[in-house]
DNA sequence: CGCCTTTGACCTGCGC
DNA sequence: GCGCAGGTCAAAGGCG
């Protein structure tokens, strides 16, 4: 039996380790009915009764590639039920993230990129993370703009993006870029078949990724 | 006073 | 080469 860890989505941002590259689904929430993510373990078939509700990209593990970008974002596009979605910035046109000089990199920094697509009325979870808001975007088809932010902490370069989903404003898709290289002030996760709370490092737990972030 | 948000400008890459 | 779009910077202002 896997073991099945349940993150609420406001701790996404908790995400010392990346995820390992399964599925996520989505369910109900006792606590907090609006949002609840479920990260399933390698060669688990989920119950007939989940359904996926939010997308989940894990868009690159370390370096980015055009091509390999651009399969994974095919292939997310095609979750079920999803739209198109509105998340294309962040790979259509600029897969690295610029130097200061301009200089396009193609190593994100902290070496992974997540996005989420969240069903939420807030436009910014609490993740656990201080995160300094430094620019502010209006992207074109959307009349929603695009939202950047830094994690405040400092040595940390973890870049988080927000942005509504152009079809669907009752989605919010966060894209996270880099892996944080320091603990987050509230590091709590649910297992939702054990319920320890409180346990820290859950992801070094169940953790079984050969890339194991090693972050400066 | 320190931290954060806002916002316009600037820079760069990409498509035509 | 030019224009557009996305991402970042930094000054200014607000708030606790």
């Amino acid at each position: 039996m896997p073991t099945i860890f349940y993150l609420r989505p406001s701790l996404t941002g908790l995400l010392v380790k990346p995820p390992p590259p399964t599925l996520l689904y989505a369910m109900d929430c006792p606590e907090n009915p609006n949002h609840y993510y479920s990260y399933l373990r390698d060669g688990f078939d989920p119950p007939a009764t989940e359904f996926q509700v939010s997308d989940y990209l894990v868009l690159d593990d370390g370096f980015v590639e055009d091509e390999s970008s651009s399969q994974s974002m095919a292939s997310s596009e095609q979750v079920p039920g999803g739209s198109p979605t509105g998340y294309s910035g962040a790979t259509s046109r600029n897969n690295g993230i610029k130097c200061k000089n301009g200089v396009k990199k193609n190593k994100i920094e902290g070496g992974h990129r997540v996005a989420f697509r969240t069903k939420s009325e807030l436009e910014v979870m609490d993740d656990g993370f201080k995160w300094r808001k430094y620019g502010k975007k209006s992207v074109k088809n959307s009349p929603n703009p695009r939202n950047y932010y830094k994690c405040s902490s400092g040595g940390c370069d973890v870049k988080k993006i927000v942005e509504r989903d152009r079809e669907d404003s009752t989605f919010v898709i966060t894209t996270y870029d880099g892996v944080h290289n320091h603990e987050s002030p509230c590091t709590v996760y649910y297992n939702y078949n054990q319920m320890p709370m409180g346990v820290p490092h859950a992801w070094t737990l169940q953790d079984s990724s050969p890339h194991s972030s090693s972050s400066s």
